[in-house]
DNA sequence: AGCACGCCGACT
DNA sequence: GTCGGCGTGCTC
């Protein structure tokens, strides 16, 4: 007798193990590991789907056992090693194995129908509904809206596919099906364009790496290669050499529409052999690509980080360009980080692992001088001079009576590039939605003391509050530094620039780019290509703009605030500050222009901006790992984030407080540092009061086992109804 | 997640 | 009594 090992298809924690089947006569000698299976399931035998993750030939339990029932496919969807991955990434990220496995296939696109449900017969509603109060809820909100999506009800109300069909089966409503056509993937008809013969620089790189090709048991490279020193034609002529080799190749870019440029060159050189994913896609295309790439009619991916699950069976590299940007970790459960599940690749395949960048992350640069990495720099622009980048120091400003938020020689520079025809970008470098509190005279800005961390600052309660550690602070009357009274709460937006740029220069045509203005699909690329055609004098936005773009007549970049990023209470603020100066700064000058950067700040003698101004990416690095040491931050430490979320404040204050104690009670004598809880950097969404707790650790396995004992602790002992938990190990962005 | 089982309140 | 809503526990 032959036996399947089965993991049930389905979410729940509870039935993330093996489940063992038959494997009836008829399906012995068809059945394969990685393959879907249907089978029967719970009391009720539902068919349920499955995944056949190993075979055996005595199955290790008591249990009567049940028959697998087909076959869903004629071929496996998983290979062993990408079983074995999947294996890796629930251990690894603390989410059931079911999960991991669904994350590395697509959605298998079946019939594609959507299900609709209309109200009728609603006259007798009310006597029929007295005893059901879900259903009635149904009811009236089915009145208001007539015929609507199932699963758009489902979710907007939040009940179950049982009260649904109560309220069909009494006659009061009906269920219809729609079908949806399927848009099939179109491959790309972009004319084949020559790529330019690589320098010398770039050549050493790209033999670097192609000589790690054929060789297993290798290490990742970090290719740190300045603004403009053309990394992307060494990642061209990298995955050239692979595909020579027969093998297939994976490019993980940040966003495919923040790197339209980047994402064209590939296209252009290896045509129909390269397929592009991005988040515009239907679950039908994606699965058609998937399909494509299993059966070998395309050999390079492109995509965000999910492209790193393209079935290739000869993977020989994986790129990941800008590989400091914060996308590549999922938030959402499995909460991968694209990176390390990148570098787990190149244990299970050999594949070779690129990271580029030209401002690697504090993360990636320390491994790379512990050996971790191997590291490769390109350190010269082709055909193009690094910009002059000036700090401009806004304190001079109030003094000379200036209180625009342009200083006066922003403002004249913008003016002399307007007359000049040119085009001029203004960045706002804002992170999230945080405030902080600073004097405009002599730049001194309110911070908590045991957490190194700026206060930010608190309309509601006009306080202080340290979003780490929670401790709260009234706002001094006068400056501490200087004894000014200039204090005040920084919070600027992009629509307060554009009006200024339009006070100052009624005559300038000027776009403006950022969540507000990129809503609609493709709307993101129409702002950029009517500033490229010199549609428009002057473009301002946010993070969107920095990057990967080439506009050869913008020949002033001002970044308006500086210290917004460099003062959010996040202590990644100095890297993310630097990284996006550095970024934008490559915006100018392109071409033959030489550009101009001017950094608007009230701390031009931070070391941030002084690196940045030189363009010194080591000398920066130096100053911030021994902040890191000292504070121990990562990479010294390993961070987990908990955050409980609901609508009762009181009862997630109660919730998050007993898990604080319960932490302190399993982490006696344990070196885990525990920092809040306190208010998240987000205090309420949608209603929900959010409040959370770092704990710092110096094992990442020890500190995720902690965390999820207490929590379990907690749960055992706590009615968690009406809250929400996330926890996240390592997180880009602390809540 | 979804289904059977069983408890308990409303009503012929 | 008894119908049927909803809470509890199990699924190879």
């Amino acid at each position: 007798m032959k036996y399947a090992e089965v993991i049930i298809g389905l979410k729940a924690k509870e039935l993330d193990r093996i489940y063992y089947y038959i494997i009836p006569d008829k399906l012995i000698g068809l059945i394969e590991v990685g393959m879907r299976v249907s089978v029967p399931f719970g009391r009720g035998n539902r068919k349920t789907e499955g995944y056949v993750i190993g075979i055996c030939d005595e199955a290790p339990t008591k249990h009567t056992l049940k028959e697998i029932s087909a076959l869903k496919d004629g071929f496996p969807v998983f290979s062993k090693e990408r079983i074995e991955l999947a294996k890796w990434m629930a251990n690894k990220y603390y989410c059931t194995l079911t999960e991991c496995l669904q994350c590395i296939i697509p959605k298998i696109a079946k019939d594609k129908t959507v299900k609709y449900i209309s109200p009728c017969n609603m006259e007798n509603a009310e006597a029929l509904l007295k005893r059901s109060k879900r259903q009635a809820e149904i009811a009236e909100f089915l009145k208001k809206t007539g015929r609507i999506e199932l699963d758009r009800l489902m979710s907007e109300l939040n009940v179950s596919s049982a009260s649904v069909l109560g309220l069909v089966e009494k006659g009061l409503a009906v269920i219809d099906e729609t079908e949806v056509i399927r848009d099939f993937y179109k491959a790309t008809n972009a004319e084949k364009k020559n790529s330019p013969t690589p320098t010398a620089d770039q050549q050493r790189v790209i033999n670097e790496v192609v000589s790690d090709l054929e060789y297993t048991g290798k290490k990742p490279f970090l290719l740190m290669g300045v603004t403009g020193s053309g990394k992307t034609l060494v990642y061209m002529e990298i995955v050239d050499k692979a595909l020579k080799m027969g093998k297939q190749a994976i490019v993980l870019v940040p966003e495919i529409s923040l790197t339209p440029q980047t994402v064209q060159r590939f296209i252009e050189r290896f045509g129909e052999l390269v397929s592009v994913t991005h988040s515009g896609m239907t679950d039908g295309e994606r699965y058609d690509q998937w399909k494509k790439a299993r059966t070998g009619r395309i050999s390079v991916m492109i995509g965000p980080r999910s492209a790193l699950f393209a079935p290739f069976d000869n993977l020989g590299v994986v790129i990941i360009d800008e590989e400091h940007e914060k996308t590549y970790k999922s938030d959402i459960s499995p909460k991968y980080d694209a990176i390390e599940t990148a570098i787990k690749l190149q244990e299970i395949y050999g594949t070779t692992v690129v990271l580029g960048s030209a401002t690697p992350s504090i993360n990636s640069y320390y491994k790379a001088l512990q050996g971790e990495y191997r590291l490769l720099e390109l350190k010269n622009r082709i055909n193009m001079k690094f910009p002059d980048i000036y700090a401009v120091d806004m304190r001079d400003e109030i003094v000379l009576g200036n209180k625009s938020m342009f200083s006066i020689r922003l403002q004249k520079a913008i003016g002399e590039a307007l007359a000049d025809k040119k085009q001029v970008i203004l960045f706002l470098n804002r992170r999230g939605h945080s405030t902080f509190v600073s004097c405009r005279k002599c730049g001194y800005v309110f911070g908590c003391e045991s957490c190194s961390v700026n206060y930010t600052y608190h309309k509601r309660e006009n306080k202080l509050v340290c979003h780490y550690c929670g401790a709260e602070e009234d706002i001094p009357e006068v400056c501490p530094g200087c004894g000014s009274k200039y204090i005040k709460y920084f919070g600027i937006g992009t629509e307060k620039i554009m009006a200024e740029v339009n006070k100052l220069f009624p005559e300038a045509r000027v776009l403006r780019m950022d969540a507000d203005t990129t809503k609609t699909r493709d709307s993101h690329r129409q702002i950029l290509s009517a500033f490229a055609r010199g549609e428009a004098d002057v473009l301002v936005g946010t993070q969107m703009i920095a990057k990967g773009l080439d506009f050869p007549r913008v020949v002033l970049v001002g970044v308006v605030a500086a210290d917004m990023s460099l003062n959010s209470s996040d202590f990644r603020a100095a890297e993310n500050t630097f990284q996006l100066i550095t970024q934008v700064a490559g915006r100018a000058g392109r071409a033959d222009n030489v550009g101009k950067v001017l950094i608007q700040t009230y701390m031009p003698e931070n070391y941030c901006i002084q690196y940045a101004k030189k363009n010194d990416y080591v000398s920066f690095y130096k100053e911030e790992i021994e902040f890191r040491r000292q504070m121990k931050y990562p990479p010294f430490t390993n961070l987990c984030t908990i955050l409980f979320s609901g609508e009762d404040e009181k009862t997630v204050i109660t919730r998050i407080h007993e898990l604080a104690a319960i932490l302190e009670f399993y982490g006696k004598g344990k070196n885990y540092e525990r920092i809040g809880p306190a208010a998240a950097m987000v205090s309420k969404i949608h209603d929900k009061y959010r409040h959370r707790i770092i704990i710092k650790g110096l094992e990442e396995e020890k500190l995720k086992n902690y965390a999820f004992y207490c929590l379990n602790k907690l749960r055992e002992r706590e009615d968690m109804g009406g809250i929400s938990v996330n926890v996240t190990i390592n997180p880009k962005y602390i809540p």
